[in-house]
DNA sequence: TTGCATCTACGAATAGATTCGTATATTTGA
DNA sequence: TCAAATATACGAATCTATTCGTAGATGCAA
């Protein structure tokens, strides 16, 4: 139960997420400077950003030094997961086809990717 | 701008409009009812709710007689456009084709629904 | 050592979404 | 006809997410 609702991070904890699963390990200035290029909030609302999220659960924090070391404590395949199934159902009816056709239609996706895409259906189809 | 606005709806929202797509006319008390199966809040919620999303601008309605009668005046695939891509920015960094497999793997997904897909990918393929 | 930069902690303001209660008007059936 | 059912309108409570200011602690450099 307590994992479900982390499954569904809220936009801002997503955004930091995704930093964390990149980079691994990472203090809140870190985080910070990477969030600066795309918005504009200030450093302490990313740190009370964080300190949420350690609350949740959603992180790991080592504070043996002065300056806190933060790591993804949510699986990041499982959160995608569940952010896509959750889609499929409630925009687009249930129907994971509708969804990836729209998907490839406008985002513009290269011929490297198509063709690793029809890989994957190919031994989907196999089995 | 208007629009750019109402392309992002609110959960809430989104429920209804799904409705409203697919019944294509429907008074408050016919989404009531089918909100109620997966949700129990009150008629007046879903009231509010539809009234706020006739503020919007979200959907029409028509008050020639006394019980309103709403529709949907945003556009259904533009809506749908417009979350997928926020998806595959915000949560597969991107990446189409990650997405895409992520949908595909664990949502059974059946046969046809494949085939229809790489159907799909070699008609993109040509162009 | 002392002052500046940097860090955490925390309370609180703000904004938006959701929910419901109540008042009031209209329709309808016994 | 008139009471019950059903509609809308609307204010307000609640909840959650986001944002920031400020206070206090710590480290560092001159």
């Amino acid at each position: 139960m307590a994992e479900a609702n982390q499954l569904k991070p809220t936009e801002s904890e997503l955004e930091i997420l995704q930093i964390l699963w990149k980079k691994g390990s990472c203090t809140v200035r870190d985080v910070h400077e990477i969030l600066e290029k795309n918005k504009d909030s200030g450093y302490t609302t990313t740190l009370k950003l964080m300190q949420i999220m350690h609350e949740k659960g959603l992180v790991s924090r080592d504070t043996s030094s002065k300056t806190h070391i933060y790591q993804a404590l949510q699986n990041q395949e499982k959160t995608q997961q569940h952010l896509v199934n959750k889609m499929i159902d409630n925009v687009f009816n249930g129907s994971a086809a509708r969804m990836v056709m729209q998907a490839l239609g406008n985002h513009t996706t290269s011929k490297d990717e198509i063709n690793a895409i029809k890989e994957y259906l190919d031994q989907l189809s196999k089995k």
